[in-house]
DNA sequence: TCTCTCACGTG
DNA sequence: GCACGTGAGAG
């Protein structure tokens, strides 16, 4: 299901193939027109090629205010949801071609982090990525007319620590940074994607990246959640009357004034920034579009400085905790995110990488399904499709949308091991190899567009056979709503050590090979800098 | 740093 | 009334 209306988002969104943006970027390993050459059928007309459809996040001025902070995530081992939640506007789908639409959430660097001095500090080395797992929305398949009818809201997808999570939520490690990762992908005549030559494009927001904890580190964080979180309306102050004030008070702890908070935090941040700072452009819960810059001006310099910025409600109050931690006690901010120069670029590597395959030992349970749970795939090492028991496990090529509500989580798949396949970030999830291997297999090239505001869009350029590929008398409505996935469908991949990382100035992309061999190359990936780049105070600098 | 329980709120 | 989501805070 679309859950919630869109209160009239705007059209415009972030186009994933804008001929200008192409043409800025630092590398084009692809001729501009390989997306569109050849001929196209008149169900794929060329604006409605799946490189030009748009997405838009939904509430981009909310993220952007958590993401100056250091937006961080809750995670627990029951599976916690995200604040704020996923939430996306589609255009550009053809009305009639069925897509999926699913989420993953990749290592966004290869650190683990600590909150040191009121600041996210690299506190080492990541451990090794969680197995890898797919959120795919519970209305995929369905057609491009239902994706853009409304929002496109990912709330219900659930972030865990736990290694053995049965739940299919996706599973995290606390204190590392994460990027959450949106896949638009064509569903083929099977509704499925593991057809040959299915297209499908990536679009990530940064603004969108976190760190995952299992207590707020930054009571920022706390505060922007609380005074945004309806479920968290508990937490919110209202007057003297309140319980938790209450509560602190009788343990003599001070409180605060929001407004006072507010003053000093905005002082200390006009201060740090050394420019004043600007109320928010609304209020607004529809696709932020005011804040392009220049590509290359990405700096958080540049970016507003929102946050903080105006009391929302002069009635509230802050309290100020006593942690013995210290972690709530400063209500200043010493040194803002925004101030620090540790860049962390949108450049993809993979270091091969192996893991404990945590979820070997997973119960074997339907329960997910069945209850319209999450469902997830463990891969297995062995051959994608001629392993025996293939009759009673789909083999990943055979598997699609149909199967996916009624395979058992856990059936182990068998697949092309990773350690024998090199992959990009991009394609983790793909590459989730273990359920998409179609889509993790060379194709003819994958691009990549990053917008002025730091959205990044990948593509794979469909080939002509995808072009050409027509819906199929199965994409009726009531197929459709037989063939719907089970809600929280989830895959997992095997899991790697796959991060958007900063050591180096490639991007990996499959390039054309034959199908049976896999290989990547790596160009050049333009820089792109975001507030988030700047949440941690450069390691070395600290050091 | 994490887990668990709690009170409070949403829907 | 109930299931569920939330952050707080003790341990």
């Amino acid at each position: 299901m679309l859950q919630e209306k869109s209160p009239a988002v705007s059209d415009e969104g972030f186009t994933a193939a804008k001929p200008s943006q192409c043409q800025n970027l630092a590398f084009d390993p692809i001729p501009q027109d390989a997306a569109t050459a050849g001929s196209i059928s008149q169900e794929d007309a060329p604006d409605q090629n799946i490189q030009n459809i748009k997405v838009c996040l939904h509430e981009k001025d909310l993220w952007k205010r958590f993401h100056e902070v250091g937006t961080e995530m809750i995670i627990t081992k029951a599976g916690r949801r995200m604040f704020p939640s996923f939430k996306i506007k589609v255009s550009g789908m053809n009305p009639k071609t069925k897509y999926i639409l699913l989420i993953d959430i990749v290592q966004a660097d290869e650190h683990r982090y600590k909150f040191c001095d009121n600041k996210w500090m690299v506190a080492g080395k990541a451990e090794p990525a969680m197995p890898g797992r797919l959120y795919v929305h519970p209305d995929s398949p369905a057609t491009g007319m239902h994706w853009m009818r409304q929002l496109v809201s990912f709330q219900k997808l659930k972030l865990t620590n736990n290694h053995l999570d049965p739940f299919g939520h996706i599973i995290l490690n606390s204190m590392h940074k994460y990027q959450p990762r949106l896949h638009i992908v064509k569903a083929d005549e099977n509704n499925g994607f593991s057809s040959k030559n299915t297209a499908f494009c990536t679009h990530i927001f940064h603004e969108t990246a976190f760190i995952s904890v299992t207590s707020y580190q930054n009571h920022k964080i706390t505060q922007l959640k609380i005074e945004n979180n309806p479920f968290a309306k508990g937490f919110r102050g209202s007057d003297e009357s309140d319980m938790r004030l209450s509560r602190l008070q009788s343990k003599d702890y001070p409180v605060i004034s929001k407004n006072i908070v507010r003053q000093t935090l905005v002082s200390a941040h006009s201060q740090f920034l050394g420019k004043p700072v600007s109320s928010p452009q609304c209020g607004s819960q529809q696709c932020d579009i005011s804040t392009h810059v220049p590509l290359g001006a990405l700096d958080t310099h540049d970016l507003p400085f929102n946050s903080f910025s105006a009391p929302r409600d002069s009635n509230l109050l802050y309290h100020c905790f006593k942690r013995t931690d210290g972690r709530h006690l400063d209500l200043t901010c010493k040194r803002p995110y925004l101030e620090t120069s540790s860049i962390i670029d949108e450049r993809y590597c993979h270091p091969a990488a192996s893991y404990e395959q945590a979820a070997q030992n997973y119960p074997n349970s339907n329960d997910s399904a069945g209850s319209g749970e999450a469902c997830m795939y463990t891969a297995a090492e062995g051959d994608i499709s001629g392993s025996p028991g293939a009759e009673d496990h789909p083999t990943l090529s055979s598997l699609n949308c149909n199967m996916w509500a009624s395979v058992s989580p856990y059936t182990s798949y068998n697949v092309q091991t990773m350690e024998t396949m090199a992959y990009s970030t991009f394609s983790t999830h793909f590459s989730t190899a273990s359920v998409m291997p179609r889509l993790a297999t060379p194709m003819s090239g994958s691009r990549s567009q990053a917008d002025t505001d730091g959205h990044l869009t990948i593509y794979s350029p469909p080939p002509q056979s995808e072009i050409c590929q027509r819906t199929t008398p199965s994409s009726s409505p009531n197929q459709s709503s037989r063939n719907r996935v089970a809600p929280h469908l989830l895959y997992e991949r095997k899991p790697s050590l796959s991060y958007l990382g900063n050591d180096t100035n490639h991007f990996p992309v499959y390039t054309q090979s034959t199908s049976s061999s896999r290989e990547w190359s790596s160009y050049p990936h333009p820089r792109v800098r975001t507030s988030a780049d700047n949440w941690i105070d450069g390691y070395k600098e600290d050091k």
